[in-house]
DNA sequence: CGGCTTTGACCTGCGC
DNA sequence: GCGCAGGTCAAAGCCG
């Protein structure tokens, strides 16, 4: 029964928040026959992000003790659980029952190298428009909380082959705006360009799901980037961006580096708007006077 | 009663 | 071709 729900949902509208600009679903998708020929393994876009596991423990769900879902808007419904083998910890598997039939899934499971982090596989898409956002992201929010969270996109080759230009015109968007897009109806949050001068790129649907997390995230992870400008002067805008765009790429086996980040600075509990332009701004001021 | 989690079984892709 | 590992199904039980 569900089966034939699956099925039947892959109209993508224009406001389907998590719309992907190409189809990876067609590759995900599941044919519903007795002979179910599943999904072919490896050959399917999905997006890795690493949340801290305090993230998470704030909405566990009643009996979930391995690895709850963090706290998306989405409804996740729970359909299986493997242990992983090389990890401790088993992977939970999920899918999106705030629409009958939406094809959404995501793999729940604790890295195997900073078990203080959970990562979360999103595989195919929402076919259904977003869920009301959690009230603790309106504008009024104040947020003290420190988290790290990691993007990472990963690709088949051949689709890479296939939509390398595609990805190229991407990336760039994609690795700015997922920050700016974390408050969607909140220019009090919108993300001011770290360099003041670059200007902010429309969000991309793409990383809808992005709003979900708490907006410290990005701002731990941007202000640990600016430290390239900081730390280092000589550090073009343009090479921020491309380290900008390696974060954002990373690959899954790389976030062990990303989770080295993980002793970031107080600073960034306390991102607000425009307080992050101020530190830049000092920081960058002082090392104008200094060097 | 509907929706959820749990869990063992089953199916399939992939590497050897 | 075989075996392993990952992914999914579906029955059973729990909970509000």
């Amino acid at each position: 029964m569900e089966r034939k729900l699956i099925e039947n949902n892959c109209n993508y509208s224009p406001e389907n928040i998590g719309d992907w600009p190409r189809s990876a679903l067609s590759h995900d998708k599941k044919i519903p026959s007795t002979s179910s020929s599943k999904k072919r393994r490896g050959g399917i876009e999905k997006r890795v992000v690493s949340v801290p596991i305090k993230e998470v423990e704030g909405v566990r769900l009643k009996g979930d003790h391995m690895s709850s879902p963090p706290s998306d808007s989405w409804a996740w419904r729970k359909y299986g659980q493997k242990p992983i083998k090389g990890s401790p910890y088993p992977r939970g598997y999920y899918r999106c029952s705030s629409f009958k039939g939406c094809p959404a899934k995501k793999q729940v499971e604790r890295s195997r190298m900073d078990p203080n982090m959970v990562l979360i596989t999103y595989s195919s898409e929402h076919n259904h428009p977003w869920p009301r956002p959690s009230p603790r992201y309106d504008s009024t929010t104040t947020t003290t909380t420190t988290t790290t969270t990691t993007v990472t996109t990963s690709i088949s080759e051949e689709e890479e082959e296939e939509e390398e230009e595609e990805e190229e015109e991407e990336k760039k968007p994609l690795n700015i705006t997922t920050t700016s897009q974390i408050h969607e109806h909140s220019s009090e949050y919108k993300f001011t360009n770290i360099l003041g001068d670059v200007p902010l790129i429309n969000a991309p649907t793409e990383f809808g799901w992005i709003t979900d997390f708490d907006p410290t995230s990005f701002s731990t992870m941007l202000l640990d980037e600016s430290s390239y400008l900081i730390g280092d002067d000589r550090v073009a805008k343009d090479n921020y961006y491309d380290e900008m765009s390696t974060i954002f790429t990373m690959r899954e086996e790389d976030d062990p580096l990303f989770a080295d980040l993980g002793e970031l600075p107080e600073c960034s509990t306390v991102f607000r708007r425009g307080m992050l332009e101020r530190e830049m701004d000092q920081r960058r001021h002082s090392l104008m006077t200094t060097g």
